[in-house]
DNA sequence: GGTTCGATGATT
DNA sequence: ATCATCGAACCG
C-alpha cells in the first residue's frame, strides 16, 4: 500500500527508521523502477547545524523543506550529484530524511550479484534519473513521479543500525548525533 | 560581483 | 589524500 501523507508528520528520527524497508517507486519517461530503502539519515531542521534549514534559513534551494511532510526535496551537491530527501513534519519544523541507499528489486537488478549503482545518495539519483524535476513532489500520490509504498517486508528494530551521519564534520557537535540508520547486514549500504 | 564551500563518488 | 565540477550561499 502507498504510505499516507500522515506517515511523514511524525518525529523525523522515527520516520527515518520506519522508512527502512519501504519501497521507493520511480517513474521515468517509459520505465518504472522499484527499490527497497536500505539506508537513511535524519536532518532535524532549525536546530541541526548539519541541516540545510539550520537557523530557519529560507533560501530558494530549500523551499521544498518548508512544505508539509510527505513532499520530496531534491538538491544538487558538489555540482554533480543530486540527493533525494523526504520532507517530514510541518512547515514550522522544516526537517527531512535523506535517502542514502536502496536495494533494486530483482526485475531491475540485471547483474546477478550486488548492484553497485544504488548504494549512495548521489549514485541512486543518477541510477534512476532523479533530478531537480523530482523536487517538491507529493510522495503519497500514486500518480506522482515518485511515491513510497509498503509491502509485507518488515524490518525489526533489532535489525536497525544507528550511527553518525556521513559528510557533516563541519557541523560540530551535531556530527556525533546518531541519525544515520541502515538495515543490518544488508549489502546495499553506502561507504564507511 | 567575487569568493568559498559542499548531506558525493571515483581514483591514487 | 586528492580531485572533479558548479550551483548556492555568503559577503559586502
Amino acid at each position: 500500500m502507498i504510505l499516507p501523507q500522515e506517515f511523514y508528520f511524525e518525529d523525523t528520527t522515527k520516520v527515518a527508521k520506519q522508512l527502512l524497508g519501504k519501497v521507493l517507486n520511480i517513474k521515468t519517461k517509459d520505465v518504472k523502477f522499484r527499490a527497497r530503502i536500505t539506508e537513511v539519515e535524519a536532518y532535524l531542521g532549525v536546530e541541526d547545524p548539519a541541516c540545510h534549514t539550520f537557523g530557519d534559513r529560507r533560501t530558494p534551494r530549500v523551499q521544498s523543506m518548508y512544505l508539509d511532510g510527505g513532499h520530496s526535496y531534491v538538491y544538487l551537491i558538489y555540482g554533480m550529484y543530486y540527493c533525494l530527501n523526504f520532507v517530514t513534519r510541518t512547515p514550522d519544523h522544516p526537517e527531512a530524511v535523506l535517502i542514502r541507499a536502496v536495494q533494486p528489486f530483482e526485475a531491475d537488478a540485471k547483474p546477478k550479484r550486488k548492484d553497485l549503482t544504488t548504494n549512495g545518495p548521489g549514485k541512486l539519483c543518477r541510477r534512476y534519473g532523479i533530478t531537480k524535476d523530482h523536487d517538491g513532489l507529493r510522495l503519497w500520490k500514486k500518480n506522482s513521479l515518485l511515491y513510497v509504498s509498503d509491502d509485507d517486508f518488515k524490518v525489526k528494530n533489532q535489525d536497525i543500525v544507528a550511527t553518525t551521519r556521513v559528510g557533516v564534520d563541519y557541523a560540530g557537535e551535531a556530527a556525533q548525533w546518531p541519525l544515520r540508520f541502515y538495515i543490518k547486514d544488508n549489502p546495499y549500504i553506502s561507504r564507511k
